[in-house]
DNA sequence: AGCGCTATGTTTACAGTGTCAATATTATGA
DNA sequence: TCATAATATTGACACTGTAAACATAGCGCT
């Protein structure tokens, strides 16, 4: 046959039949195209397609689309659990601590708004039904909870105040993603998640 | 022409041309299949359907599908803003009043946990392109506003104070959809608002 | 009454999607 | 070395959103 020359042989092949590490330039693959697009044009295809592939490859690697989803998913919460355990780590007084791992959850949020709405949205309809997306939402939420937990006396207390401090940057986020609030001086888009954090860090009821 | 006796004429006619009242029948027939299969398989020509009409019949009504899914949110939050008041009206102090719209809220998202999920999730991007939906939205977020504002002094306490208390119902609803957080002694599934709110209702901050 | 305008619906068509089945290519380990 | 598993491809199907062209019927005007 006379083929166009195409990955004939091993050297100067294009590109190699196994593309080596697929999985992850799928997950990065789509992880563009839903901050650059937004999730309603986020696609298997697409994804193949910006990783050079066919269009069922991706199914060596993910079950269905939604698998595919919660594995982006999974890797945003991992992503957010770490920048809260930096950003808490520059300070030293639980107070403090815990302002600034709400201020990164915030900015998270924003920065990221496709993939946040896609971690707690609809299209991943039971996230226990997926271990790995499961366990780092828990914990990205178990790093709240530890900075609560500082200097704290009961569990159940520190747990009520984990949630309640979950809840409520959880919201704020939401609310500034929607645009149903802006913070004050600021051009919608340019939230100062500092700013924010410190005009209601008291609803956070740190001791 | 033979044609089968169908709509000719004005008795008997099986079914007429024009629906009536294909609008509201679409978004019905949307919120049922929200509801029972959710978003992941509602679809513009399923809604139609269901409604007994063509595929196409509903861009009549809806510019498109996104359009469907907007009056869809809207309604929800109207229906919140409804229930909240209600529940709200049949306290008469300002705290009770106060933590009876949070019940509501939780227990809102709890019951119609596909609905409540469409009106923050990504498949509506821009809330704000939506008039109908952006009336409903801040009327909904006012309810809780006013109720907070009672017995406040200044404006930007009450406003600062309306957002945490958002924020708190908000996130607590989000977390117990999602399972993160369940009710003490509860089933999954079967978690008692009025609890809920008794618990961390003192992160309102009611003065 | 009749007549046309416009709102409402239908048919047809097309490109894009998720996913299955069958097949091809490569890597691996006995 | 070579069977076997892992990885990727081609082809197909049912379904989706939506545009274009056409059909029907209700409504206002003379």
């Amino acid at each position: 046959m006379f083929t166009l020359s195409t990955s004939t042989g091993k050297k100067n092949s294009q590109r190699p039949y196994h593309h080596g590490d697929l999985r992850s330039a799928l997950l990065s693959a789509a992880d563009e195209i839903l901050s650059e697009e937004g999730v309603t044009k986020l696609s298997l295809r697409g994804a193949a397609r910006r990783a050079g592939v066919s269009q069922t490859a991706p199914y060596r690697h993910f079950r269905d689309k939604e698998a595919l989803l919660a594995a982006l998913a999974a890797g945003g919460f991992r992503e957010l659990a770490e920048t809260m355990q930096q950003l808490a780590g520059a300070a030293t007084e639980p107070p403090q601590r815990l302002l600034a791992t709400g201020q990164a959850y915030v900015a998270f949020a924003l920065e990221k708004s496709a993939l946040f709405r896609l971690m707690f949205g609809p299209e991943i309809p039971d996230k226990a039904s997926y271990p790995e997306l499961w366990a780092a939402a828990s914990e990205a939420f178990a790093v709240l909870t530890r900075e609560v937990s500082r200097g704290q006396v009961t569990e159940t207390q520190a747990f009520d105040r984990a949630v309640a401090a979950w809840s409520l940057v959880h919201g704020l986020a939401t609310l500034l993603i929607d645009g149903q609030v802006r913070a004050e001086g600021a051009e919608p888009g340019s939230v100062d998640a500092a700013t924010l954090m410190r005009r209601f860090g008291r609803f956070l009821d740190v001791s």
